[in-house]
DNA sequence: TCGATATTGTTATAAGATAACATATCAATT
DNA sequence: AATTGATATGTTATCTTATAACAATATCGA
């Protein structure tokens, strides 16, 4: 198996799920950072399936468990986990999907199923060369950076084909 | 100078702006697509410098020439410059920059600056290696990839400095 | 000229994201 | 325990980005 998270393949996504979480929990002890209730409902939300959500689509899911939340209560909790890395923002669909490399992702990489929605995150992604030394020459600072794939996973080439 | 676009560097713009528009008309001589008014103003628009332009700031440079335009007319303008390549959509930033590659951009690679929004475009990005390879391990059919970097550029460091 | 196809005009609305401000909670110090 | 500054939440309203839907035109080959 290629060094990606396992979104297109069997595997045992409960472990998946639990290491995820216990590492997030880990990390905010560690740096004093509050995984409050909402944060951590957000979160787990995101980590049940390999699935990248819109902000709206976390939020009704919020709002499906009793609690009565609106906008801005998603968008504050995508932006701290965002922040500190343990879920990403697909920018490419305007959606977010918990990391599933706990504390081994510098600079991730996505392959996004346009059908399913399904992201499969692949580390160690140099960010890509050409544009980094192009940067060095023009004394441009990177900051953060994007490498997003769209296509069709294999299961939903198959669908498509029927 | 690197192989990117000029917009962090002194050039002639002028040149850079008629080759660019002279092959777009060329190639859609060629191919037998229809350089609308529309379609041709908005690349106009675009063309006049390397900074990404929002869907709705194309709108209002339409409008202020006359023109008395709705959303519409300038995404549908937009959809027809992306979609056969002589515009590129920057993601990160939901906007819009003309091609300055014309008929050598296959994977387009950005430079975005987060201050004054001009984009540098690099070519030649082999989609970003480990992704291809994983997304051919898994069976994953890629069709589109966007590779962007965000970050300030020399001149807007200098004056975030100041 | 006819008819199929592509494009534009127009209205309305969906979807994504944030500003602003009041209230509440937390955690460290007196 | 009370004070206080910093952080987080609740709430309303609004902004930005993007598209659906359908009628009216224009284009171009048969
Ligand atoms: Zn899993
Ligand atoms: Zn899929
Ligand atoms: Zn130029
Ligand atoms: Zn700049």
């Amino acid at each position: 198996m290629p060094e990606t998270t396992a979104a297109f393949t069997e595997h045992d996504h409960a472990a998946c799920q639990s290491k995820a979480l216990a590492y997030v929990i880990a990390q905010c002890e560690a740096k004093g950072l509050r995984l409050t209730e909402a944060r951590r409902r957000v979160l787990e939300i995101l980590l049940e399936s390999h699935t990248a959500l819109g902000a709206y689509e976390v939020l009704q899911r919020l709002n499906t468990e009793g609690y009565s939340a609106q906008p801005p209560i998603a968008y504050r909790a995508l932006d701290f986990l965002v922040e500190h890395g343990f879920v990403h923002k697909v920018e490419r669909i305007s959606a977010f999907v918990a990391c599933h490399f706990p504390g081994q992702c510098n600079a991730p990489a996505f392959l996004i199923c346009r059908s399913c929605r399904s992201v499969a995150e692949t580390r160690d992604a140099r960010p890509a060369e050409p544009l980094s030394k192009d940067a060095a020459a023009m004394r441009f600072a990177i900051e953060d950076t994007n490498v997003e794939a769209e296509g069709l996973c294999q299961s939903c080439q198959s669908e498509e084909g029927a």
